[in-house]
RNA sequence: GGCCCGUUCGUCUAGGGGUUAGGACGCAAGAUUUUCAUUCUUGAAACACGAGUUCGAUUCUCGUACGGGCUACCA
């Protein structure tokens, strides 16, 4: 069948989208991108309950933020609105009828605790209660009543939901765009609520209704979902929509980076990586957690990184943009099996596009920093910082940190340092220094490179004799770059002023 | 427990009936360097197990183990 491709990303807003929850937003927009089609956001607010306020507007922001252009839903419109499913709600109870109607759904008059107590029973015997073709006959509903009773029931206001008849024992060989073939027998599954007391309907009622509406032509979504796969599928039989029924491609979870399980909020804030893009503040509990753009990550690489969590072009490159991602992704190439979150390589990603950066737009990111600490500073001169230190650096952040130095003379002196480098014969060795520093006119890196050069050679001591304790005066420890570009953007003032402060103070 | 899905270095993965099983992160060593890094080079490191099919299986089939998901009037 050739039809438009239009997918859908479809959360809930019970909190902050996570990891997963944008790959999965992620391969949507880049197959839709890839075939020409619809990305569309559709907000699945069905339960009541869980509605957290804010969570909408976080995720919209969070696709913003990563570059995922929405072309169609929440907070864009189109022509199959509304988008958000409790503005639908009026639309969803006739299909519920219209399942009662063609016998593939009925009502159902038993409590939540009457149900709670059936499964007590059942597991106190060892067995598991399924609500389904072996029980139901044994249930308050409209099949087990007689239409006058079920009538004055409704009549009367009493609560109800609405069921999926799930056949008996039919085998399903359903296809699955990632899995392939995938095997279900229905006896095995239960008669789903499709349709709440509350008058909401449930995600699987309102997920395929919506999805039939919007015209929707392929279901990317997480592994989570598999097993339902035969009730949607059923569900679109029922409603005679098989013809324009979406392909499906359930995608594989991601886990946590250490022990079991699949990834969640908690590991974060616990292992000192963020879950979620953007930071996040519990309305409820006030808790706080990191996100991926507070914590310095680049949209491209967080991209970047999930991109590759559970899917690979089959070449050895590792970085893409998002438009290279878009033309090489398919999901004939995404793997099967869940991928374990790495923090690290997370990082790593980061390094790649910190150094792919231009010298001016980090510098313009230092200055932030620095506008907070109350300090200016040249900005051509924080542009050459940026370029001397953005190698070592996996985020805007460590430069920021690795270059201390640059804007206040250091307090005190690494003591290991001092140890191993401020030997007997030093302070003359500095004294010396000055003077030649002194004499060196145009005060740029390879001017007074070769001066100290040319007077060691004369001197004829080690190079390391100089340089260490030079570069302990400088920036107080042994580590950071090249002595002489530091000391050009110092400036020849600056420089001499701490080689004096060293003399002074040790 | 039941159902469904999965299993290649520690991690992400490529590959696929006959390969020195490739890359990346991380780790280690060496080279370079005034230091620390960077960079470069090198190294350690994997086909879960058992049967079957086959001349040959890591690759195909089955089983086992292990991992994951689902099992709500949540999504």
């Amino acid at each position: 069948m050739d039809r438009k491709v239009r997918v859908r990303f479809a959360p809930s807003p019970t909190g902050a989208l996570h990891l997963g929850g944008v790959r999965t937003a992620l391969f949507n927009y880049l197959f839709a991108r890839h075939h020409g089609g619809d990305f569309l956001l559709r907000i699945e607010d069905t339960d009541q309950t869980r509605y957290v306020p804010g969570a909408e507007e976080y995720i919209i922001e969070s696709l913003k933020w990563c570059g995922l252009t929405v072309d169609e839903g929440v907070g864009v419109g189109g022509e199959y609105g509304p988008y958000r499913q409790s503005e639908r709600k009026p639309l969803y109870k006739q299909y519920a009828l219209q399942l009662i109607e063609s016998g593939n759904a009925y009502y159902s008059f038993d409590s939540a605790e009457e149900l709670n107590q059936q499964r007590k029973d059942y597991e106190s015997r060892g067995e598991t209660f399924m609500y389904n073709a072996a029980t139901r006959v044994n249930l308050k509903n409209s099949l087990t009543m007689s239409a006058e009773e079920v009538k004055s029931l409704l009549d009367s206001g009493a609560n109800y939901v609405i069921r999926f008849k799930m056949p008996e024992n039919e085998d399903l060989l359903l296809h699955d765009i990632i899995r392939g073939e995938v095997h279900f027998n229905t006896s095995l599954l239960d008669d789903k609520v499709l349709f709440k007391a509350d008058g909401m309907p449930t995600y699987h009622l309102a997920n395929i209704v919506d999805d039939h509406l919007m015209k929707i032509s392929h279901v990317i979504r997480g592994e989570e979902w598999l097993p339902s796969l035969p009730l949607h599928v059923l569900l679109y039989r029922a409603f005679g929509w098989e013809d324009s029924m979406p392909e499906f491609a359930h995608l594989p979870l991601i886990l946590k980076p250490v022990g079991n399980g699949k990834l969640s909020k908690r590991d974060g804030n616990k292992m000192g990586f963020p879950v979620f893009p953007m930071e996040f503040t519990d309305p409820e509990t006030g808790e706080k957690w990191h996100g991926y753009r507070e914590d310095g990550y680049f949209p491209e690489a967080f991209i970047n990184m999930l991109a590759l969590l559970g899917w690979n072009p089959g070449t050895e490159q590792e970085i893409f943009s998002l438009d290279e991602l878009c033309k090489l992704f398919t999901l004939d190439r995404v793997n099967k099996s869940g991928a374990r979150f790495n923090p690290d390589k997370a990082k790593w990603f980061n390094h790649k596009y910190l150094v792919q950066k231009t010298d001016s737009e980090l510098a313009t990111q230092l200055n932030e920093f620095l506008v907070k600490d109350g300090i200016t500073y040249d900005m051509r001169k924080l542009e050459k910082i940026c370029h001397l230190l953005k190698e070592r650096a996996n985020f805007v952040a460590d430069i920021y940190h690795s270059s201390q130095y640059f804007y206040k003379a250091p307090q005190s002196y690494e003591e290991k340092g001092v140890k191993k480098f401020w030997k007997e014969g030093t302070p003359e060795l500095m004294q010396e220094l000055i003077t030649i520093l002194e004499g060196v006119k145009d005060f740029t890196s390879a001017n007074t490179e070769e001066a100290v050069k040319g007077w060691v050679e004369t001197k004829q001591i080690g190079f390391g004799k100089v340089m260490s304790p030079f570069r302990l005066a400088i920036i107080g420890s042994a580590d950071g770059p090249h002595l002489f570009d530091i000391i050009e953007i110092l400036g020849k003032e600056e420089t001499l002023t701490r080689l004096h402060r060293i003399l002074e103070t040790l």
